[in-house]
DNA sequence: CTTGACATACGAATTAATTAGTACTAAGAG
DNA sequence: CTCTTAGTACTAATTAATTCGTATGTCAAG
């Protein structure tokens, strides 16, 4: 058997970003946003919604005939939990080592560390 | 259709991660580490690393009836691939919002950033 | 009232990922 | 030699993820 995706899968997190951006969006508003990166059908996008609903990442009223969909869970929150699952499977639970990866291979520059640092400090 | 995974999947990577570990590995060998994890035939490994080879992932020699298969690619650089591949997806390419989330949400601690923050000063 | 636009509901097809069975082969024990 | 063991090769089945077509209903314009 093949392990269900514990988070958002790739096309559902597309989704889910537009969404979020938005607060709430019918179908037809996802559909046109996704319509400019590529071909898709207005079925696709509303499969995936439904999807999304049933798994939780949405939830829905009716507004006159279409559905408004809205997230339930805080993007932060949900993206806070696709970086622990990359942590699991990829560093077996320790963020350290992403961390050393992120600065040594200068993905993080310098500036931006003291940065962080500094704001980490302030909210201490 | 559905995209191929440009990077490793879950159970490759699982896969890498012991052959990495020893350098070189048979079939054998992962078999009998996945084993203690968890129910797996013998055979899934061998194909699974056959995949792994074919993707380039992987090189094999012979050493008597067996294969010995050794990575192709170091660990470090394949990860970072991961890495890019998770920040391309999740962030959009920016690795900030990455560190902002690991050191708020406490899955760094501050003593580890300070030691990171001092590491990278001394390699400058 | 009829037609067109637009929405949902339902079903199904395709592909990647994962798993494993079966057949065959070579080598070593006895 | 024969039998067991341990390996590969090949094939295939299953499930998740992604995609979209067709049927159907409703509303509004004409």
């Amino acid at each position: 058997m093949r392990p269900k995706h514990a988070t958002l899968t790739p096309q559902e997190l597309e989704i889910m970003k537009l969404v979020w951006e938005r607060d709430s969006a019918m179908v037809r508003d996802v559909y046109e946003a996704l319509l400019r990166r590529r071909k898709i059908a207005y079925t696709t996008v509303m499969t995936m919604m439904k999807i999304l609903e049933t798994k939780g990442y949405l939830k829905k009223r009716r507004h006159n005939r279409a559905f408004v969909y809205q997230p339930v869970h805080p993007k932060s929150k949900v993206i806070g939990g696709m970086i622990r699952e990359f942590i699991d499977r990829v560093f077996n639970g320790s963020a350290e080592p992403l961390l050393v990866h992120l600065v040594t291979s200068r993905r993080i520059r310098e500036k931006d560390l003291q940065k962080i640092v500094r704001m980490v400090e302030e909210t201490k």
